[in-house]
RNA sequence: GGAGGGGUACCCAAGCGGCCAACGGGGGCAGACUGUAAAUCUGCUGGUUUAUACCUUCGAAGGUUCGAAUCCUUCCCCCUCCA
């Protein structure tokens, strides 16, 4: 990993300020650069989606960036507001998690975040550690720092206040713990989502409260998921996760539309903005997009796959899906006859290419099954026993599968 | 506490005794066209050894009926207004 230890505080600012959407206040940051000390940077994270996919990764990009520029990063690890579960942007309260489950999630982070992060220079922290042992009457104090009506100005309780919609009164604990751990950790910079500005602000506030300066706010836009529409989620289905398979990633990056590539540059690539920039011009002169996309899919799975991986990917892809050929690593089946045969349906089921005999049925019914590369008109066709063949289903479900007696 | 409205498939939303596995839209999947892009057109979008058949599904449980998503009873949940 790159350091830049000789960097002034007003060239840091410029790095730090790359893909950012705002900070708050940036004249106090530089004023701490200045200062020259590591600053204690944090960063908080839910237990309760362990997976880290694309769109976490722009904040840990960001996170990346001040240990390169020297800083000491926090990554917190919210086992104790998760209990609380944050409503941002939510009409639901999530239920609660276990032990257990704060545990393992834990766990899961600390294998994926190291893809990106240096693992020297990350502190990870519980919040549970000090709010674990905050009594009743501490708490209470603590919510006496804080009025209803600023809560209120937090967009969503103030949507949800006005359209009579139910806040419950343990909601508003979720910013408060949030800005507490701040003051615990005794943060100089938090970061986090766009969506995250008013608990982060709240840290602020309560720093100040406690006699502590303020920390600075800095926040990275929320990427959008594959549909190009919602922000990246796991339970949206639209998310490229970090362990995603070196093909499988590329071939994420390759079907999004033209316009979200050029989101995913913008907060995603590495590259320099003149060089994105040098991209679309030649785009808008007429290369071929697709030429670009394989580039950033390529950048993005040797991030967290290595370039012999990127490379093979894309070999694959373009073998794959430009000339037409099978996939190579194509996953091995078997299943079992009845009778020294089975029907197709039941081998593709049993294969697990369709969840059902009816979709087996429909597919097959809409022209989308192949067997061998030929396709597959009669519906009863039957394989016998010892037979393999390669199955198709649609462009992207194939498997060898062997039919044993 | 009182009055009223509502819970239908992934989401929204019709249906209000048989023609309902349930209109329509969104989303998704598949086919054509492509650059696994966009746009467009077409089909599909409970399950079952492949079936003008059967089974399960319309908040839950009972009941009426030859027959219920549709009618009745009880229960659970959500929303609106009043206190």
């Amino acid at each position: 990993m790159p350091d830049h230890p000789m960097l002034s505080p007003e060239e840091q600012l410029t790095e730090i300020r790359r893909g950012t959407q705002d900070i708050l206040i940036e004249e106090d940051l530089l004023a701490r650069l200045r200062e020259g000390r590591p600053l204690r940077v944090k960063a908080g994270f839910d237990p309760t989606a362990p997976d880290l996919h694309l769109g976490h990764t722009v904040l840990l990009n960001k996170m990346r960036q001040f240990q390169e520029l020297g800083h000491e990063v926090i990554f917190l690890i919210g086992d104790f507001t998760g209990m609380i579960g944050d409503p941002t942007g939510r009409n639901a309260t999530r239920p609660p998690l276990t032990a257990e489950d704060v545990q393992r999630n834990a766990e899961t982070y600390a294998s994926q975040v190291f893809r990106i992060l240096d693992r020297d220079r990350t502190r990870i922290e519980f919040n549970s550690r000090w709010m674990g042992r905050m009594s009743a009457a501490d708490l209470i104090g603590l919510a006496a720092r804080h009025t209803v009506a600023r809560m209120l100005e937090r967009d969503d309780f103030h949507k949800r206040y006005k359209a009579g919609k139910a806040i419950a009164v343990h909601e508003f604990l979720y910013p408060l713990v949030q800005g507490y751990d701040s003051v615990a950790l005794q943060a100089d910079v938090e970061l986090g989502g766009t969506d995250q500005k008013f608990n982060l602000l709240v840290g602020r506030q309560l720093q100040q409260s406690f006699g502590q300066p303020p920390q600075v706010v800095l926040t990275v836009p929320l990427l959008e998921g594959l549909d190009g529409i919602n922000k990246m989620s796991k339970s949206l289905n639209n998310y490229v996760g970090i362990t995603d398979a070196p093909e499988e990633m590329f071939g994420k990056i390759m079907s999004v539309s033209d316009e979200l590539m050029w989101r995913y540059y913008e907060l995603l690539s590495f590259e320099s903005a003149a060089a994105i920039g040098r991209l679309q011009q030649a785009a808008a002169e007429g290369a071929n997009p697709r030429d670009f996309k394989i580039r950033l899919g390529m950048e993005l799975v040797a991030r967290f796959h290595g370039a012999d991986a990127a490379q093979q990917a894309r070999d694959g892809f373009l073998r794959r899906f430009a000339s037409g050929e099978l996939p190579e690593n194509l996953a091995e089946v078997t299943v079992h006859a009845r009778d020294g045969r089975l029907g197709v349906a039941y081998v593709l089921r049993e294969a697990q290419l369709v969840t059902s005999t009816s979709e087996a049925l429909r597919m097959i019914r809409q022209g989308a099954v192949r067997i061998d590369g030929e396709r597959l008109a009669d519906g009863r066709r039957e394989i016998p026993a010892g037979a393999s063949h390669v199955f198709q289903v649609g462009k992207r479900r194939a498997a060898r599968i062997t039919v044993l007696a």
